[in-house]
DNA sequence: TGCTTATGCAACCAAAGGGTTGCGTTTTGC
DNA sequence: GCAAAACGCAACCCTTTGGTTGCATAAGCA
């Protein structure tokens, strides 16, 4: 059975603004850095960076808008940490339109055939 | 053993545009349509489409530029088609930072219980 | 207390993005 | 041959975005 377009206009308004916010660059870096080295404060995570701490914090604001990343507050510093489930949800919608994909293949190739 | 940097910012710099090609309503729109419709002429893609035929032109340039679509001329029209295989370069790429994270929680816990 | 560190806030800027309209050009099909 | 269909090109528009700098504020610490 197939979804609701309204369903799928949903999941499509969902979807876009996770994507544009891994589709930058300094973004994606962070995401890595995250990833890779654990959770991190503002000044760790813009040491190595080679824009602004200023610049850093408006990307990891993206990133938390979308709900990749979220912070919790020790003292007087921010602590950034990824949110792996986040990740998965990109995933999954990337997993229904490679679905969808191999369905209408399939269904091209039942007419063909036919 | 681990990826060197340089290959890591090659990756960065490769898939940042790929999420960000995804990362539009009416671009994954135009995905989400031709993964379960199949191959359409501009003018087709852009009949239920609330933007105009010049707008749809210029998401199918960006979606292109990022290797998700490709064209072939059929007369006067101009037929698009999606390439599933770049949906999977996403997908790995996903792939790889989830796995980054999981190695750094398994990390953290041998750090910890040592 | 007073200096230093870690952020927050705000203004500002140049460039990119998403969209439109108008008009020119190539195929079709009668 | 010609009108219509399908598209390309270009100019223009407003908003968003990625970045900066400057200054204020809050928390540690000697």
């Amino acid at each position: 059975m197939s979804r609701s377009s309204a369903a799928i206009a949903t999941r499509v308004r969902d979807a876009a603004p996770l994507f544009a916010a891994l589709g930058d660059e300094t973004r994606l870096r962070l995401i890595v850095r995250l990833s890779s080295g654990g959770p991190g404060s503002i000044t760790q995570l813009s040491a190595k960076s080679d824009v602004s701490r200023q610049a850093i914090t408006k990307h990891l604001r993206v990133l938390s808008d979308a709900g990749l990343v979220r912070s919790t507050r020790r003292g007087r510093e921010q602590v950034w940490d990824l949110e792996p489930k986040r990740l998965d949800d990109a995933h999954a919608y990337l997993d229904r339109i490679s679905k969808q994909w191999d369905e209408a293949l399939d269904r091209l190739k039942a007419f063909v055939e036919e």
